[in-house]
DNA sequence: ATACGGATACGG
DNA sequence: CGTATCCGTATT
């Protein structure tokens, strides 16, 4: 049974709802996907975390396009992250993946376990072979809020959101 | 606590 | 140009 892609709606919303929202659906990669345990927001409004704090540039003008589409990052020389594009077009905002089942904790290993790189850097996740759907599980689950794991700027924003089964 | 290693933004 | 910084990870 195929499972529900996320449709275009789901992504243009606060970016705060789309990251709650993420938790628990299913990233899928070709063959390869796991449930979305952790995701962190990135805000368009007073956020000196986000990489859109600085305005539209050639790295970050996927934040500022389309909802729905795949912001990934080269980061530390040798880590990509992989954030997901919020709010509607024009206004910048995304949620960073931290965390997906069974391909591990950390933003640098999910990718590289998934096989996204920067080639899907603007991908349109309701179509092709980087996508986000429903799970076919829809237990209830909790959302632990926290503060975001290692940055500097705007360290204080409640904006991490993990899964927490019941 | 630190090495790793490359892209990016910004100042000169 | 240089250089500080960076949404990480593995290892000490």
């Amino acid at each position: 049974m195929a499972l529900r892609i996320l449709p275009r709606s789901f992504y243009s919303r606060r970016t705060v709802e789309v990251a709650r929202g993420l938790l628990g659906k299913v990233l899928v990669h070709g063959e390869r996907q796991g449930r979305i345990l952790e995701v962190e927001a990135y805000l368009g409004q007073g956020d000196e975390a986000a990489h859109s704090f600085r305005g539209l540039t050639p790295r970050t003008r996927v934040i500022f396009g389309p909802p729905g589409h795949a912001y990934v990052y080269f980061v530390y020389g040798m880590y990509y992250c992989f954030n997901v594009v919020a709010e509607p077009e024009g206004v910048a905002g995304c949620v960073l993946v931290r965390s997906v089942e069974g391909h591990g904790d950390g933003p640098g290993k999910l990718t590289r376990s998934l096989g996204i790189t920067v080639e899907h850097y603007g991908a349109d996740l309701t179509h092709g072979t980087l996508t986000i759907r429903e799970s076919s599980r829809q237990h209830p689950f909790a959302i632990e809020v926290t503060p975001r794991v290692g940055i500097r700027r705007s360290a204080d924003l409640p904006l991490r959101f993990v899964l927490r089964d019941r």
